[in-house]
DNA sequence: CAAAGGAATATTGAATTCATAATTACTTTT
DNA sequence: AAAAGTAATTATGAATTCAATATTCCTTTG
């Protein structure tokens, strides 16, 4: 309901809407009224169809020619067709990273997987994933590469719906911190290939199919719930 | 000066307005008038504007708050971390085809590198790369990974203007048929791993910096030829 | 009562208009 | 004549208006 003032009004008319889809308030498959969104933001349908378009380009929504927007379904495919890239990525900038990162970097990471590793005997979960997200973040940025870091964001939006509503077994859970240890091997010894290899095949950039099932889009109109 | 008339009219545009990009026409940094492409295209200023937004989302051109739209300009860091992202690509695709690749679509690509070897052999450059570019589309549409595809393609586009102006040294020229003998093998094999770490190394996939120095755009806002 | 047809309504697509910021051209001053 | 300041012009940003396509709701017909 805030107003919205700001100049590169789509710019921020999109980012709003991407929430909008990231928090569930609109729904995949369900028509995107173009009245009622610029009602709520207080905006003229100019900036707001300017802002569809693109969103439909970073690939949230898809435009069906006079007959309105709606949100991307995520389908099964799709999102494994999504994880698989994105551990190409992963893969990428960890290759890069072993080439271009400092010292200080490594410490600064060596850090974080400190923290994470206490999480992970807490069982804390939330803080252990919002450290371990922290970690493939600091590796992406000392990559040292900005279209690979604005292709990663932008799948990364694509799929925030459903991507941390993992469940986590003690399995799975140990094994992706025997990932990380030898991720913090590699990338001390700056072993780009190796690391390149873990990431590629870290487990947490291969889909669970199963885990997955319970949040994809289903076909009716109304989503089941994505928190 | 053709008139458009077609419904998705913004898309249309966006694609002329790329083709234009590719051809020169418009010059990288020199700013992008609207009013003029308006007239060229003979659609009003909403459309044109549309399709500007979503060039910038794609990467192809910059917008600048109340100063216009210009061609981004390519930088050398900018060509190589392309040409970084689209290797880690060309491997994905690589290993997914061999999961996915059927036993005609493997014969329809050894079609194609024995028509390519034979350019090769008669060092005829243009259908060398054209027969070249078979191949790695063949690889990529059998990864059966569409967001894959798509990136791709995008990460394409934007480096077109540049890519096909390379030189082709008779070094060079051996080395790469040399990968493409390899990558036809273990396709043949579907060995996944292997084809991936060849096309990931792929030597068309490595950008040479000094071929790349010429065509390049510079600091003025006339860009050099690019044909 | 179900299905088909057709007006009425609502929604989208695109042009136009209005407001504001940037650029250019023209003075004025030193 | 060069620099600075100011008016005129132009270009961009966003709202509004107009036109065309879908959708809804009601009537008609079998």
């Amino acid at each position: 309901m805030t107003k919205i003032l700001q100049r590169n009004l789509y710019r921020e008319v999109a980012d709003r809407i991407g929430d909008l889809i990231e928090h569930g308030e609109l729904l995949p498959g369900e028509r995107i009224s173009e009245k009622q969104l610029c009602e709520r933001f207080g905006v003229s349908r100019t900036p707001l169809r300017e802002a569809l378009k693109v969103l439909a380009t970073e690939g949230l929504i898809e435009l069906l020619p006079n007959r309105g927007a709606r949100v991307v379904r995520l389908t099964l495919k799709n999102v494994k067709d999504t994880y698989d890239l994105m551990a190409a990525l992963e893969g990428l900038s960890g290759e890069l990273a072993c080439e271009y990162i400092s010292d200080a970097e490594i410490a600064a990471i060596r850090q974080l997987h400190d923290t994470m590793l206490e999480h992970y005997r807490n069982r804390d979960l939330m803080p252990y994933f919002q450290v371990n997200r922290q970690i493939h973040e600091s590796i992406l940025a000392a990559s040292n590469n900005d279209v690979l870091q604005e292709m990663y964001s932008n799948l990364s939006q694509r799929i925030k719906r459903v991507r941390y509503s993992k469940k986590m077994t003690e399995r799975y859970w140990s094994q992706a911190v025997k990932d990380h240890e030898n991720m913090m091997a590699a990338l001390e010894k700056r072993d780009s290939q190796l690391l390149g290899q873990i990431l590629r095949d870290h487990l947490c950039n291969k889909i669970e199919v199963a885990t997955l099932a319970g949040v994809i889009d289903t076909e009716d109109d109304k989503s089941v719930a994505n928190s």
